[in-house]
DNA sequence: TTAAACTATGGTCAAATGACCTCTTTTCGC
DNA sequence: GCGAAAAGAGGTCATTTGACCATAGTTTAA
């Protein structure tokens, strides 16, 4: 039904196929343009999200109209609002493509019956929580430690690929500095070139 | 055995008398000075600690000595290193006492037991890291966003009550500001009364 | 294809912040 | 209770950063 995800799955090496075909069956494809949102500030996350392919990032938007992004998810990442989905209450963050991007939904109740159901799958999701948790963690470091240009190195050497992929604007946002600063930073380390 | 804590998983609600007995059974009390170390960095996390009385923190220490506060943990919080505990590595912070405290720590080995033999514990630990998971936006949240002003309002607001058992220097160190301009900050708005 | 929007860069100036220092007060551990 | 250590406030100065502006190049969408 849904090959590449299928493909993904099995690498994960935990999920026997038929399971896997259970799960990719109860998948529903959507295909987005650049810059498309596919959950509002406001509205229940209804769905769990994996990317196929492109690029999602999830943000808010504050009262003057700056954006600060969480979050990156390219392609064979999940992603959704947690709080959200959890409670079924509005979101607080929005989520949108940076690139065109092909990604797999599941209703909240198909994901919970797929829960129900396989108790393999408990265990592979509770992986992904973990890695969740520990790269939220990390997250927090970089941001609390060291200097603008600290961060933007770490964040280089933490996500090389993204660099060629997201617009400078975007990574400012996300390591909380001003563009200005970022397009300091970056001159200054040609001038050391 | 240990009164407290029973009443407090009582109050959670979602566990009858007999697995609250059995999992309290199986933890073991710790009495902590204030500055007193439970984890040091490159030490591997073996204990789930859940905090009776008084506060924890958890921090790093980076190469020229200064601190970062991921995160407190005053009476009736859970904590320790997830990355470091989930896979016995070493881990990358270090917890410790803020005031004199008391702990329940249980062994990995034995938590697991609990986990895998009381159903409804795995649902009750599950919404502990949803729980989680969700705080850790929120810190990414208003860590990146705003001033320090803002970020020290925000922190007022979220946690007014740890403003009279904190250092002020801890919470500069947990906002990732200078102590300098949070003593400002708190000038400025007794100016303005 | 062409106009409009977006992107990155640079200049300038003011404001925010941190580093380093001192001094007084408070708190802690014995 | 006492001596030592820590905490908080303030002063000064250099640096970093952001806000605002303009411009040139690029990409997008009609």
């Amino acid at each position: 039904m849904h090959p590449e995800f299928e493909t993904y799955l099995q690498a994960q090496g935990s999920l026997p196929p038929n399971v896997i075909q259970r799960i990719s069956d109860l998948a529903v494809q959507k295909t987005l343009r650049r810059n498309e949102s596919i959950l509002n500030t406001g509205e229940i996350c209804r769905h769990k999200i994996f990317v196929l392919s492109g690029m999602l990032r999830t943000f808010t938007t504050s009262a003057d109209g700056s954006e600060h992004i969480l979050l990156f998810s390219p392609e064979h990442n999940w992603t959704l609002d947690p709080a959200s989905y959890d409670q079924q209450v509005p979101s607080r963050v929005s989520i949108g493509t940076v690139e065109p991007s092909d990604v797999l939904c599941w209703h909240k109740s198909n994901f919970d019956a797929l829960l129900a159901e396989i108790p393999q799958f408990r265990g592979f999701t509770n992986k992904l929580i973990s890695r969740n948790i520990y790269l939220n963690r990390e997250r927090i470091l970089t941001t609390l430690s060291g200097t603008a240009e600290e961060k933007y190195d770490g964040f280089v050497r933490m996500f090389p690929n993204y660099l060629l992929r997201l617009p400078l604007r975007m990574i400012a946002s996300y390591l909380g500095i001003s563009l200005k600063t970022l397009t300091r930073i970056r001159h200054a380390q040609l001038q050391r070139h």
